[in-house]
DNA sequence: AGCACGCCGACT
DNA sequence: GTCGGCGTGCTC
């Protein structure tokens, strides 16, 4: 064996969760590079695995190691920064290198699968009446195909000449044979997008004029991007201020200097808008070619998108959070549009974060990374307070519409006046009645989250919370207890309220079918439609539901926040919200904030032309932050609020939350470990980190088992891994003690 | 993750 | 005697 051989250093897909090492046989060493699937052997048998290593120190004697058996794509499939990209998602959040590949890579990608070929045929025009006439009379049905063929002006599809004409692949390869008809073989491009978002209008391809704001934003984008340095932008512009127009701009002068970029939106199904503007502009754009990307492509059609952006084919990608992973070789630009959204967030491991993500594969390219938002997060505004991030603002709206007049209707006043509970409050209804006769169109969002979730008092608002956690406890109707979803704690739900001493307290909410129920009452001839998870479902009624009220043929829209997202309806006047506050006391951490986030953003989709629109907020806790924010549209001095609050408590999001999890059917020995577990962590990490658990309070009895929950909170997650990495080195658990690592800088419900 | 090896109980 | 349960350990 030649000294000089070479040696890879392999991830393999079979849940093997260390690297190894394989040789390179000489045919190889050439094309195999970094990032390449290959084809390894395993034991006795053979698993595919992706070279992150070329030219390495093998840990084993040289002999001892196997050759690779082949490259599976001629190109690599991760380019050196996602390669960079993918150790650190194994190392930050914890995952197996089978996830990370997973999460990597797509499946069809993963499996080898081919571009699809269709063959196509076209008649040779050499044939004269002669052979013609013979064919005739020995083949009828040669002659038939070739006659068909020969009128034709383009090569026609095999499979649908041949079903077209009835004809056998035998009097088909017959005239093959004779030479009378050719073959070609073509890659199908298969077109994603055109069923998905069909209906979305196509913006003109007119140019962009920038007003003055957005100008100095761009100008302020474009100088990071010539600079060609990782900078971080949080582009702050409120609802309507035409941020597009800013991110069309920027990703214009990435294509031009010859570079690729990255645009991820939180669900492509619900920003039909932006998708479509996009992808009208750089679908054709000379050489830049966009590709849309999210869950619903077909096996073959995301073969095609990834395999168009591994080879530079398309240099726009648009997508959902896993575009975040696309091969693009010559990245010069990232954005993240509406980067506050939880969607972005993946609730299965790797619990990856597509913004984060996002931003540290901008560090990793060394190139700028846009967020944009009206409501930006808390960690990307404190990031802009704490100089790493560039802030650019975006502060009038386009057209010049005034913010809608936000009304908020104290519900407990309106119950005490009816004496009996009330789904939709007098103010509300008269506004609803006046719109429909002026016809005009209001949509209702009925805040379903955390329904019945929490223990709220009707009188007072109160609402009960962990006296450990200081977030809303969970009530549990099966046996009747409240519980802290953070730290496990439980108590009795109370009788009466401990601040009013009424005794109307108790979980609230009304679902979509009652309210909807009601409305109709009030507006008897009103043409009324509900959306709701089952319509969501089924995507074509949505639609349908969607263009039926931008035509006008609907007059009040009945549906959850999904409606509030990305839409926008040109002739709403009037806006409602029923139990704004309900979002308020889900067990979150986030829950002031979210509730902010969607009542500014449902503000945003009242007003039309010049006419100011209104929103009508109903609430039992009318003092609360986020709505008195909300309605007075003091964006920034709500986040201020908010990261004081949170400075002061020490809570996430500016501190990760890391839970491990031990499961076992023996509740002793399960609590054994974890404490023995804990207490090494601690004694490593000493103040760099916080926890909670185990404790008698964070036992969890489930079904047949017990789960163990430990919750650290710590600034330094990747310190914090290594050292549970350790630890578990160490301390080798028993077979029937299960252990799960969550890596969430998120939600901590 | 697979897939071997291996050590025990229950069958023709 | 052997077939097959799944516990343990290894894979460059």
């Amino acid at each position: 064996m030649s000294l000089d051989a070479t040696v890879v250093c392999v991830w393999l897909m079979s849940g093997f969760d260390r690297p190894l090492h394989y040789r390179l046989p000489d045919s190889m060493v050439e094309n195999a590079e970094p990032g390449s699937l290959v084809n390894v052997p395993l034991g006795r048998r053979q698993t595919i695995g992706l070279i992150v290593e070329k030219d390495c120190q093998p840990d084993l004697p040289l002999m001892q190691l196997k050759l690779v058996l082949n490259l599976v794509y001629p190109v690599p499939v991760m380019t050196p920064a996602l390669l960079k990209l993918g150790a650190w998602l194994r190392q930050y959040y914890g995952a197996s290198i089978q996830n990370v590949l997973e999460t990597m890579i797509p499946g069809p990608v993963r499996q080898g699968m081919r571009a699809k070929e269709e063959k196509y045929v076209s008649a040779v025009k050499e044939a004269d009446a002669e052979t013609l006439a013979a064919l005739e009379k020995r083949a009828p049905k040669q002659a038939e195909l070739y006659q068909f063929l020969a009128q034709q002006f383009r090569p026609q599809k095999k499979s649908l000449v041949l079903s077209r004409l009835d004809a056998s692949p035998a009097a088909y390869t017959g005239l093959l044979k004779k030479g009378l008809i050719k073959e070609e073989a073509r890659k199908v491009e298969r077109v994603a997008y055109d069923d998905e978002l069909g209906d979305v209008e196509y913006a003109s391809k007119q140019e962009i004029v920038l007003n003055d704001e957005q100008d100095a934003c761009y100008r302020s984008i474009a100088e990071s991007v010539r600079a060609g340095k990782f900078t971080t932008h949080l582009l702050y512009g409120v609802t309507g201020s035409g941020k597009t127009e800013v991110y069309i701009a920027a990703m214009e002068e990435a294509l031009k200097a010859g570079k690729s970029v990255l645009f991820l939106v939180p669900e492509v199904a619900l920003t039909p808008q932006t998708v479509g503007r996009l992808r009208s502009r750089f679908t054709e754009h000379k050489d830049a070619h966009a590709v849309v990307w999210h869950s619903s492509l077909s096996d073959g059609e995301r073969l095609d998108a990834w395999m168009a952006l591994a080879t530079g084919t398309a240099r726009v990608v648009v997508g959902a959070r896993s575009a975040v992973f696309a091969p693009l070789p010559n990245l010069g630009l990232v954005i993240v549009d509406e980067e506050h959204e939880p969607a972005f967030k993946q609730d299965e491991t790797p619990r990856y974060h597509g913004r984060d993500v996002a931003v540290y594969r901008s560090f990793l390219e060394n190139v700028v990374c846009v967020l944009g938002s009206a409501t930006p997060s808390l960690e990307s505004y404190r990031n802009v307070k704490l100089g790493k991030y560039k802030e650019d603002r975006l502060t009038k709206r386009i057209d010049d519409r005034q913010l809608p007049m936000m009304h908020v209707v104290d519900m407990r006043i309106e119950m005490m006046r009816t004496r009996k509970p009330v789904t939709i409050s007098n103010l509300l209804a008269e506004k609803l009645r006046d719109r429909w006769e002026k016809g005009e169109q209001s949509i209702l969002f009925i805040n379903r989250r955390g329904y019945n979730a929490s223990m709220l008092c009707n009188e007072c608002g109160h609402v009960e919370e962990c006296k450990h956690c200081s977030i809303p406890m969970t009530f549990h109707r099966s046996d009747n207890t409240l519980k802290c979803h953070l730290c496990g704690h439980e108590a009795e739900p109370p009788w009466r309220c401990p601040e009013c001493k009424s005794d109307s307290i108790r979980g609230k909410g009304s679902g979509t079918q009652r309210i909807e129920d009601v409305v109709k009452s009030i507006l008897p001839r009103a043409s009324v439609v509900r959306i709701d998870t089952d319509t969501m479902g089924k995507k074509h009624l949505f639609r349908e539901i969607l263009g039926d009220f931008r035509k006008g043929k609907i007059d009040l829209l009945v549906g959850t926040q999904m409606i509030a997202k990305g839409l926008d309806f040109p002739n709403v006047t009037l806006v409602g919200m029923v139990d704004a506050d309900l979002s308020l006391h889900v067990p979150d951490f986030r829950a002031n904030e979210r509730t902010f986030q969607l009542l500014v953003q449902v503000s945003g989709r009242a007003g039309r032309g010049d006419l100011a629109g209104e929103v009508v907020v109903q609430t039992f806790t009318p003092h609360a932050e986020p709505i008195q924010f909300a309605r007075r549209g003091e964006v920034d001095e709500f986040l201020e609020v908010e990261i004081q609050s949170r400075e002061q408590f020490q809570y996430p999001p500016f501190r990760h939350l890391v839970r491990q999890v031990f499961r076992s059917r023996n509740g002793d020995k399960a609590m054994f470990f974890a404490e023995q577990f804990a207490r090494k962590v601690e004694a490593r990490m000493g103040n760099k980190i916080e926890m909670r658990g185990p404790t008698p309070c964070s036992i969890e009895k489930m079904k047949d088992h017990y789960r163990f929950h430990i919750w650290y909170f710590t600034q330094n997650v990747s310190g914090l891994m290594r050292v549970l990495k350790e630890v578990e080195a160490e301390v080798p658990l028993p077979k029937d003690v299960m252990q799960i690592f969550d890596v969430d800088p998120m939600s901590v419900s």
